[in-house]
DNA sequence: CGCCAGGTTGTTG
DNA sequence: CAACAACATGGC
């Protein structure tokens, strides 16, 4: 099975995802609308926020936190700029890790204020490599978070890789399991369709995948792919000689 | 209960 | 550079 093999079966089985989800009135909303127009300033600096927010966390508990945000203050940059460190801390925190994930906020809008003059937008008059070359040097914001933000935020071309992406390829056969970050990236550039839309829809749909069969211990013997899968195929094997 | 979650940073060998 | 600890809440 090749790549787009993997995203075809995904989508077929799933549906389009509509990544990256806004919340509104504490509900989390996954707007088809993205796909025909680039996001605005506030949408933007809230994909930053929950990219920030979903770092090793579930997206429930992100939403939480960003519902605290919402009704409390705002998501908008110069609503979060009202805050303290102390209510910053409070609303975030069921979202954990929320002393750290705070100052990771915190430098965000550093970094805004300061290399960006106050304004996301400026981002995207750079060329992809150096916005990305920017986000890194953000402290706080690793390759996932700054591709994340680049991919939904931004519409740049970088796929995403998380923990998910590499525990479903590598069980596949797809991957080197210990793989670098940028090799993966490179691995997925290479074998798509120059095409945002496949990125963001494929990305979304590992996570789905990874939700519903992929898990630690994986499901594989009601997985949709398990014919396809390696790992699949070892645990079987193993549950066959288990009852010789 | 214990395990796990859409990472990143700092420390150490 | 690789391995490991620290960071934390909430759902199952």
């Amino acid at each position: 099975m090749r790549l787009l093999d993997v995203y075809k079966n995904l989508s077929g089985l799933f549906g389009q995802q509509n990544w990256w989800p806004v919340v509104r009135g504490g509900q989390c909303l996954y707007l088809p609308e993205f796909l025909e127009r680039p996001r605005n300033r506030d949408e933007i600096f809230e994909i930053m926020l929950g990219a920030l927010l979903t770092q090793n966390t579930v997206w429930g508990n992100v939403v939480k936190a960003l519902t605290n945000l919402e009704s409390k203050a705002g998501l908008s940059l110069s609503s979060i700029k009202g805050l303290s460190r102390d209510e910053l801390e409070t609303l975030i925190r069921p979202s954990g890790y929320y002393k750290q994930k705070a100052l990771k906020i915190e430098s965000l809008v550093r970094f805004i204020d300061n290399a960006l003059q106050g304004e996301v937008m400026e981002l995207s008059k750079l060329k992809p490599v150096e916005a990305r070359r920017l986000l890194l040097s953000v402290w706080g914001i690793g390759p996932e978070t700054a591709d994340s933000i680049l991919l939904y935020g931004y519409g740049m071309p970088f796929f995403v890789v998380d923990a998910y992406t590499r525990r479903v390829f590598s069980r596949l056969g797809l991957l080197d399991e210990k793989a670098s970050y940028e090799a993966v990236r490179q691995f997925f550039e290479e074998n798509l369709p120059d095409d945002i839309r496949i990125y963001r829809e494929l990305h979304a749909l590992i996570v789905e995948f990874c939700k519903r069969y992929c898990m630690k211990t994986p499901k594989c013997e009601i997985c949709p792919m398990r014919t396809a899968c390696l790992y699949a195929k070892l645990r079987a094997d193993y549950a066959q000689l288990r009852t010789e």
